[in-house]
DNA sequence: TATGAATGAGGGTTCATTCAT
DNA sequence: AATGAATGAACCCTCATTCAT
């Protein structure tokens, strides 16, 4: 019951040692299992440790609280996402429409492949949406598409153009959440891609001529 | 608390009396009051009996369990939206995408003024959505956004305009839950209808050119 | 971990029929077999249950949480001191130093006879001690030793009686408490007494003397 | 939690070296501010160590649970009163009522500076009270106070000496914590010092005068 | 038909104490 | 000697659902 007032959920202490970080690393791994396998009703400190082959008290000496531990798995897939954004968005010679749909496609995919974590993941969201902590964590995905902007429609205004971040950001995110879950096969997922990556090459095409044209 | 299992939801009995009927409405009404008031996680039945002014016992003889209650409260709102899409969608002879542009902002506007039902319904999605039930009430808006895409993608083969028809409601549906959560402004939430209006069309549109020069 | 921040206490529902009276009366009798039995410590709200034959859910349907039950159980026992104080304080044409005397006495002996769950009850005050329904239960018996300073003290200046009257009330009080934990015996007890109520009338009546005397 | 059982409290090793016994001092002084700052309920082992700037192991090498460390802290109060008592009750030429209302307002003076403590370490009892080392260190008082009363109280029979000094004693120390938790100002506490004080010396010289007059 | 008291499994979290390092 | 990670029983409380009245 304490979604609504933004629990805290900062790490309670920095293990130090190799052997507390494997022990953060096997929690959270348990964490994804329990997830994926028995969904976010089920998701209970108990079963958590259990699965980690850890006692509940050691569990509450990594994280302060049930949704802490949420929180550090969407962190961690945010950083995934990050770091999949940046190896696709900024490292080629291919135009950005091109990179653009290369991105959508990996990020459906990679969204599809833990398919049943994610939908958990979003199922919990509630617990740990609050969070201050989750805005830091927005903003470097943020910047990253201010910076793709900044190449794919250079005569944007600035103003315009963050906007326009938020916008594709927005429709990656949201309907990727949405495949994952619905998406039966593969091949599905990758359809989806596609259409997504045209979409949103179309909208921006549209923006650059519009421009253009002023 | 069965998500995975998909509860048996259907309406336990069918109301012929009008008291019962009014009945129905009251735990419905109190259900939104509860939900957008409290959220998800603090929706209870005994809440919802109380905001109802019914006993607890009364409200099980209506519904057959929780999940049944927030369901329909899911399906009055496709319901809402489907007659929404049918009086925008269909009604004006403006030509397609227009219509498509109003629709979205309709829309938006519509889950931005009630912003926190949508979010607490959205928590509580992992309660209801895997119903059997659900599906039948998607399908009426499945074939409104067909009967458009007829109008719209004359050309574009069946199946495809199918698919895309898809693509374009997931869009339409999965950033507007997007905007009614994060928008703070009604301005706001028409800036994105806006840009998602200006996406789906450009989208269309390039479909459409696309299949023309072939 | 409530005790510092005055937990809400009152009473969750005023049950109206005879047999939730009943239950409450179970519950209550409950908590005192298990608290003098037991101690302050192992006064769980499981074992109360337990020990009136009801269910834990039963129990928090007439009980907010724990607090409340042993507020409630101190709070029977000032109703019970206040009837046993008005009893013996002004029914008697006894001169007021006798009549102190024997409330002292009659004080002690209801306190020592019931010692186990005195000192339980005691031990858990922190828990219960800061609820602000406290001090309007403390009311009643402050106006009663007001009253018979007034008999016994006439001449004494009205503010200088009312903190004699709490000098008097919170030695009772205080040393009641102490004889009964510690008293071995019922005749130990009525030593106590004795000499308690000495002391209590040698100081009211160096109080008057020097009043006189000015 | 073994508040019924008397717990082992005797101090686990004798530390010899001058580390030890600083070690031993810092964990008393932090478990004071702990008491003091966070109250009875929060007074955790972890916590003591902590503000010991200690190991939680370090902590059990000196103290063999955490009653011992309330019972010391208790232990110290006493052999401090002790002290106290010694300077005020014995070591002047004026007379033994004069001496003895010194001794009650320097006792409540002491008290009320370190109310929180006192109330804290009140709260706490019920873990320490039982052992079976309290009693010794009580004694040291007890004779002190009996030595005062055959200065007092000379005609008095040695017996009925014994359980004066007894109720004296206890009224001062009930009534000291009463006031220690109550009081609001320095001046508040002196009021109530005076008042005992003169209560307690009106019981005497009854006491005095009754012998006489046989 | 309506009521709402009763149930009790289950949830999150704490903490005294131990013991391998 | 010192550390502090690990343990897990125990605690308080909630809530979907039933069923006697």
């Amino acid at each position: 019951m304490k979604a609504r007032q933004a629990p805290v959920i900062s790490v309670r202490k920095r293990p130090r040692q190799a052997r507390s970080a494997r022990l953060v690393a096997y929690i959270l791994e348990a964490a994804v299992r329990v997830l994926a396998r028995e969904g976010a009703q089920k998701f209970t400190t108990a079963r958590v440790a259990e699965a980690a082959g850890v006692s509940v008290g050691s569990l509450y000496q990594y994280f302060p609280n049930k949704e802490a531990i949420l929180f550090r798995l969407q962190t961690d897939e945010w950083d995934q996402t990050s770091a999949l954004l940046e190896s696709i968005l900024f490292n080629s010679d291919e135009p950005p429409p091109d990179r653009l749909r290369s991105t959508v496609r990996v990020f459906f995919q990679s969204e599809w492949e833990e398919a049943s974590l994610r939908t958990a993941l979003g199922d919990a969201a509630p617990l740990y949406r609050d969070a201050p902590e989750a805005r830091k964590h927005k903003k470097t995905v943020t910047r990253q598409a201010l910076t793709f902007m900044e190449e794919a429609l250079p005569e944007v205004p600035a103003n315009e153009r963050a906007f326009v971040a938020g916008v594709v950001m927005a429709t990656m995110s949201a309907i990727g959440k949405r495949v994952s879950g619905e998406a039966r096969s593969k091949s599905e997922a990758d359809a989806w891609a596609l259409a997504i990556g045209e979409m949103l090459c179309a909208y921006l095409q549209r923006l650059a001529e519009r421009k253009r044209s002023h």
